[in-house]
DNA sequence: CAACTATATTACTCTCTGGCTATTCACTCC
DNA sequence: GGAGTGAATAGCCAGAGAGTAATATAGTTG
């Protein structure tokens, strides 16, 4: 990747699947789901986000393969569709711990 | 991370730097950056877009520690900060070929 | 100091999207 | 088939942010 180039449109595929992590209310219904299936309405119960929004949301992870959907009668569960959400969301979350680490040395150096 | 409970803090954190990588342009001029250092005036005529532009979007990537900065008289060169971003797009490119492969899958089954 | 150059900032427009309410759709059960 | 329930969709509004032109800032050079 880092010697390859790339074009405009995969630049634009990559960006908008970044864009669809860049939201709080979606990484908060990845979030919920990181044990297992859960119905629209157990995930509206667990963010507290309006149902409509959650479906919404839902339409977006689901079309951009984020989540997995599996209907059963009334209900509808939703999965994460694989552990890529983890591997991403631990590689920002080790960012951000080295920027603390770095402020934290600029205030207080050795 | 799978297991541990996220604040909604720490979840807005990390929805901020997915939503920086979350636009075209600045893959862009990440992209550009792959091999080196490049001064502004570089990246606006290897990504296309205008000054004020390029400029913006690179005070947004060093706010977020995505890039480096470095000022050489009326000169500011700016490089990657690490080798996260290949790490990250890495995975999102591999995410889309599995679609890509599924939706071949799909359109013509074994 | 004045002219010049590279970068940053400001002010503005325009588009996109997140959240809301209301409604529709799909399905179950009586 | 009709009432009831879970999920999806439509329509609307407000806020965010990408791009741009104009201007300001910082540095160099004559």
């Amino acid at each position: 990747m880092a010697n390859t180039s790339m074009s405009p449109a995969l630049m634009e595929l990559v960006a908008e699947r970044f864009r669809v992590l860049g939201e709080p209310a979606r990484l908060g219904i990845l979030h919920a789901l990181r044990h297992g299936e859960l119905t629209v309405s157990d995930l509206v119960e667990q963010t507290g986000l309006g149902q409509a929004n959650v479906s919404k949301h839902l339409q977006l992870l689901h079309a951009t393969g984020f989540v997995s959907r599996r209907k059963d009668g009334l209900f509808v569960h939703y999965g994460l569709a694989s552990k890529d959400v983890f591997r991403l969301c631990d590689i920002m979350c080790g960012r951000l711990e080295s920027e603390a680490k770095a402020r934290q040395r600029a205030i207080a150096p050795v």
